[in-house]
DNA sequence: AATCGTCACAACCGCCTGGTG
DNA sequence: CCACCAGGCGGTTGTGACGAT
């Protein structure tokens, strides 16, 4: 037996909201807050559709301060970099661009951006280096789950990671490609250093996901966010880092750091069209 | 002017996770 | 420990707008 549906959707509405039902919701939340139950809530206020339907249209059309297209070239080098790393955690790579909503960036890459960076190929090139540009950002992430479940000759001694891709990306450091050219910055320049900083604290992808590294890293910019921060830290593991001292690349042998730029590497390869940049030869 | 194809985006679906009793 | 529930998330679909033929 399946699992039952959040909502009747025989005495559901679907389809687009129309501006009284918008400005039911808007004005109703606006006064007196979500009351911490979605499902609730269109009941209450005699709306009738589903209470994820609601959340959903009060989260990315009818919250204040959010932005709808224009992206800027800022921007989706961020998203670019972000999808690079962590892959599509459309919510975290959200988190980084205020008045962003994760529909609106995930919309924006699969229809936009995917193709400014495949573009000006044929059909059948582009169609390729999109199979390979995928296969490689998957196969990096199957290394991490690999990584989460461990594997089965007792190499489980090592401190692989034990939860998810998602709580790995928050908990293991990632160095992104130190020299690499985007948008016309090379990575690691001053420019790039929020953006630098910030994967850093996500720990994004990288191939030592799958190896031995520490890997409770303190988040330090998870405090606000309880729900998103990883498992405690066994002490030694934390032990290696000091407080705030997350950038220091030293917690990083160097074979992983060069594995991890290698990954990335590879990733970036297909990306060369992007913004007409050039990956720096330098470091390869 | 009509038709067709493509694009962009809003919305839905279903799975996963965390909290709670 | 287990079951249930709501919230959150990413993938996918539906549809209107627009441009090309």
């Amino acid at each position: 037996m399946g699992r039952a549906p959040c909502c009747d959707k025989a005495s559901v509405k679907k389809g687009p909201w129309s501006p009284e039902e918008d400005a039911k919701l808007k004005s109703y939340i606006e006064q007196n807050g979500t009351g911490g139950n979605w499902i609730a809530l269109p009941q209450k206020i005699g709306l009738k559709r589903c209470g994820k339907s609601c959340r959903l249209r009060w989260l990315n059309y009818l919250r204040p301060n959010i932005k709808h297209g224009g992206f800027s070239e800022e921007e989706d080098r961020i998203i670019l970099s972000l999808y690079i790393s962590i892959g599509s955690r459309w919510s975290i790579i959200a988190a980084q661009l205020p008045g962003r909503t994760d529909n609106d960036i995930k919309n924006y890459w699969n229809t936009r951006l995917k193709k400014k960076l495949f573009g000006k190929q044929s059909h059948k090139d582009q169609r390729q280096q999109q199979q390979q540009f995928m296969r490689q950002v998957t196969a990096n992430d199957g290394m991490k789950q690999e990584a989460a479940t461990g594997d089965a000759n007792g190499s489980s001694s090592m401190a692989v990671a034990t939860y998810n891709w998602h709580h790995q990306a928050m908990a293991v450091p990632v160095q992104p490609v130190p020299g690499t050219m985007m948008g016309g910055h090379r990575i690691g320049d001053e420019g790039d250093e929020s953006i630098r900083k910030l994967l850093y604290k996500l720990g994004g992808a990288g191939p030592f996901t799958a190896l031995p590294v520490p890997q409770c890293v303190p988040p330090p910019m998870y405090e606000g966010s309880p729900s998103l921060m990883p498992p405690p830290c066994p002490e030694d593991a934390t032990a290696l880092l000091n407080e705030g001292d997350v950038q220091d690349s030293s917690v990083l042998p160097a074979l992983e750091l060069d594995q991890s730029f290698h990954f990335n590497q590879v990733k970036l390869d297909g990306l060369e069209s992007f913004f007409g940049m050039s990956i720096d030869q330098s470091m390869r």
